[in-house]
DNA sequence: AGCACGCCGACT
DNA sequence: GTCGGCGTGCTC
């Protein structure tokens, strides 16, 4: 936040001056406290750039508190802003970096996220920097020695042979100075003498003993993946897509490229294409990907054509990730590949950035700086004057409105697949029907089992889907079918446990549920929810899935498979990529599990892919969820028939008739498209307009309906003030209404452009804080409503 | 966000 | 009488 500067009070001369030579810094400490504090620099420290990190004296106790520097050499007269113009500096404690962790671009990059995503820039700095690297992780003290004259003038004094024999070592070595000094170890090997006969040397002064901190570098890439380059031709549409790519990056100037290209049609070849212009050069690049597609097969496919490549991602050890960073930041590196937070990777000359599966939702961190990956790559890619890949077989509506809509962004369509492999064929379960299922509650339709008996017996594999993620209890009546809709979308209505409820509710496993209201989470309206069926009149449940359940189910119907479940929360990664390995190696036969296995993984003996329940994710409380769906049924299409033999996906569904089903079942994204944005023009919502939501959570609930009632006021407050064109909704409860013993509540602002929910913002972030026991969560361009 | 200060209730 | 509940406000 920009920070009142006071003008100095016409009692400021009654200071007593300051100290001369004494410099003042701007320090953006880690806290949540929203401002910028000043403090004294010591001669001694001086000078301390913008970047480097200092110790503070912070608070009444003067805690001893770490943060950025993020301005030199402030103005003394602008340094005194407190109350009444007569704050007392105090002084920097000491300068932690010898130089500083981030440059002026990185600089300027987190103040637009503070800025944009309503977060203390203190918190944004904090997490730019890895903690290994702030920790210095893997940093080892090193012993070493060199000489300190030529061999001729010290060989009188030597006393043994071993002595020669160091002197020799030494000079041939050429360490006569610091920089190169040999370890000590290496030379007590090296002559085999013990440590102490070096000692003897350097108490004559004839060789000088220092300490060196080293980082030793660990294979990030194990070397046994190494593979052979293979020579790749590209196709007519690649070529051609290229060739658009390449031009905007001759242009030397900021420019997007949203790369549309469908499962299998190459996308990654034209990446590492444009990535070689690009080094060629000088300049260096970043590549994002989604933590779970950051497999090893594509760091090394990376890592089998540009030899200075550096890895960012969860499974490195504090050791490893601090040597890639220094290694990136010493300019020793051409490719940085990594999960979202690699776009903060420190590149002195970053000339471009590619964000691959730019769509997924996980690109958006979860916690504070709530940015998104994608639109900070888009923002340092700017700011560098370089060129920006997005890349995706289903491209996020926002990226492609921008691609219609900004002259910046250029769209290049790559639509078959390499080598002309067929699509999968695209078969359709309508879970309604009497003879789909034998039970009610069987998860598989008997199409499906009949598919997956002929499969195994063919020795293929097969993946199934349940996309269990999310809350989706909507309300269904076993009897009739019936299913609570929206008056106004063609949606169903998601059931909300509320605080205040009353009669209980009985669930088709026959737990209890509470009665309650449902929200349509696409118009945002709310209804009560009838404990009866409105058609028939008998008893409505709520369905629930889970893939524990569909486990069960495949180990009764399938006795002899070798079925295992994948859980993305509940499994490490080194297991997933253990469990993925045997698949591959065909000692699995039914991979299930939720949505990381849709995710471009690349199989050649699966043939069946089933989606249990393709609802699942389509009735989830959330404008984006025909998005989801669409974007879900075609990544696992693109999982079956990966090679010659003919590949078959079932899509379950009790919504046949859905248009985003329909669409995704004929591969027709276009027609979804169009679909798709007529609703979100007239619900305004993104990508034509913007969102933002504040949630609010407390243990008490009528302390914190209270507290976001206010909330609600304070924000049509500044509306009215700056005459601010946004909508305002709520506070509502939020989906999960309750987690734990925290009861939530949720304000949604709707703004036609990015510039108007940051003024609107901008005001509320300057107010003084609503009451301190409720805890508040500002999420602009949240990827969800839940 | 912490953390100290301070203003009202149940206890030695 | 005070110990401590948490509500309020400050941190250069």
């Amino acid at each position: 936040m920009t920070r009142k500067h006071m003008t100095p009070s016409l009692f400021a001369s009654q200071e007593p001056p300051e100290p001369a030579g004494t410099h003042v810094i701007r320090v953006a400490l880690a806290s949540a406290a929203d401002t910028e504090f000043d403090y004294l620099v010591p001669d001694a420290l001086w000078p301390v750039e913008v970047g480097r990190r200092v110790e503070v004296p912070f608070g009444r106790g003067n805690k001893p508190e770490v943060g950025f520097c993020v301005e030199s050499d402030v103005a003394t007269e602008k340094a005194f802003h407190g109350a009444g113009g007569k704050a007392r500096l105090k002084r920097v404690a000491r300068v932690l970096d010898d130089e500083p962790l981030l440059g002026p671009d990185l600089m300027e990059l987190a103040r637009w996220i503070g800025e944009y995503y309503v977060c203390p820039l203190g918190q944004v700095l904090a997490a730019m920097v890895p903690g290994a690297v702030k920790r210095a992780a893997g940093v080892r003290k090193q012993r070493c020695v060199y000489l300190t004259a030529s061999p001729e003038e010290v060989a009188a004094e030597l006393r043994s042979a071993k002595q020669k024999q160091i002197v020799n070592f030494l000079s041939e070595r050429e360490a006569v100075t610091v920089d190169a000094a040999v370890e000590v170890d290496e030379l007590v090997e090296a002559v085999d003498c013990r440590p102490p006969v070096v000692k003897r040397l350097a108490e004559k002064g004839i060789v000088k003993l220092a300490v060196r901190k080293v980082l030793r570098a660990l294979p990030v890439v194990p070397e046994s993946m190494a593979n052979p380059e293979r020579e790749v031709v590209l196709n007519a549409d690649q070529q051609h897509g290229l060739e658009r790519i390449v031009q905007q990056i001759e242009s030397a100037r900021f420019g997007v490229t949203l790369l549309h290209g469908v499962t299998d049609s190459g996308k990654t070849e034209l990446y590492i294409r444009a990535i070689e212009v690009v080094v060629a050069k000088g300049k260096a690049a970043i590549v994002l990907l989604p933590e779970i597609a950051l497999t090893a097969q594509t760091v090394q496919r990376f890592n089998a054509r540009f030899a200075r490549i550096a890895v960012m991602h969860s499974g490195l050890t504090a050791g490893q990730r601090n040597v890639q960073w220094q290694k990136v930041r010493a300019g020793e590196t051409d490719v940085v590949i990594g999960a979202r937070s690699a776009i903060f990777a420190p590149l002195p000359n970053l000339g471009i950035v590619v964000v691959d599966e730019e769509h997924e939702p996980s690109y958006k961190q979860d916690t504070v700086p709530r940015y998104h990956g994608r639109d900070v790559a888009i923002k340092r890619a700017q700011l560098a004057g370089a060129h920006c890949i997005l890349g995706s077989a289903t491209p996020s509506l926002e990226s492609l409105h921008n691609s219609r809509t900004k002259s910046s962004f250029t769209l290049v369509r790559l639509p078959k697949r390499v080598m002309d492999l067929p699509m999968p064929e695209m078969k359709l379960v309508d879970m309604r029907a009497r003879e789909a299922v034998a039970d009610r509650l069987d998860l598989l339709s008997r199409p499906l089992v009949q598919h997956l008996t002929e499969t195994l017996a063919r020795k293929e594999q097969a993946i199934l889907l349940l996309n269990r993620r999310g809350y989706s209890n909507f309300v269904f009546c076993p009897s009739c079918k019936h299913t609570l809709q929206c008056r106004n979308c063609d949606a169903a209505l998601t059931f909300h446990k509320t605080p205040r409820t009353t009669a209980p509710m009985k669930t088709v496993t026959g737990r209890h549920m509470d009665f309650g209201y449902a929200i349509c989470h696409h118009c945002l309206a709310k209804t009560l929810v009838p404990r009866n069926c409105p058609l028939c009149g008998k008893a409505m449940t709520m369905i629930g899935l889970g893939s524990q359940r569909l486990e069960e189910e495949l180990a009764a119907r399938f006795p002899e498979a070798r079925v295992r479940r994948v859980d993305s929360d509940s499994m490490a990664s080194r297991d997933y990529y253990r469990l993925l390995k045997e698949f591959g190696q065909g000692r699995i036969d039914i991979l299930a599990g939720t949505q990381i296995l849709a995710k471009g993984l690349h199989f050649p003996n699966v043939t069946l892919v089933g989606v249990v329940s393709a609802d699942t994710c389509l009735y989830l409380p959330d404008f984006r969820s025909n998005e989801r769906t669409f974007q879900l049924i075609s990544q696992v299409a693109g999982r079956a028939g990966r090679s010659e033999k003919h590949g078959t996906v079932f899509v379950q569904t009790y919504f046949p008739d859905q248009p985003t089903i329909q669409f995704a079942l004929k591969q027709d994204f276009e027609g979804f498209v169009r679909e798709e944005m007529k609703h979100r023009e007239t619900c305004t919502l993104p990508p034509l307009w913007r969102l933002a939501t504040v949630v609010m959570r407390d243990e008490t609930y009528d302390r914190l309906e209270a507290a976001a009632n206010k909330m609600r006021l304070r924000i049509d407050d500044a509306v009215a003030r700056h005459g601010l064109q946004v909508k305002v909704r709520g506070p509502m409860p939020a989906v999960i209404s309750r987690i734990q013993r925290f009861h939530r509540l949720q304000i949604v602002v709707q703004a036609p452009t990015p510039a108007i929910m940051g003024k609107l913002f901008a005001d509320l972030r300057t107010a003084p804080p609503i009451r301190p026991a409720v805890k508040i969560a500002v999420d602009i361009d949240p990827v969800n409503l839940l």
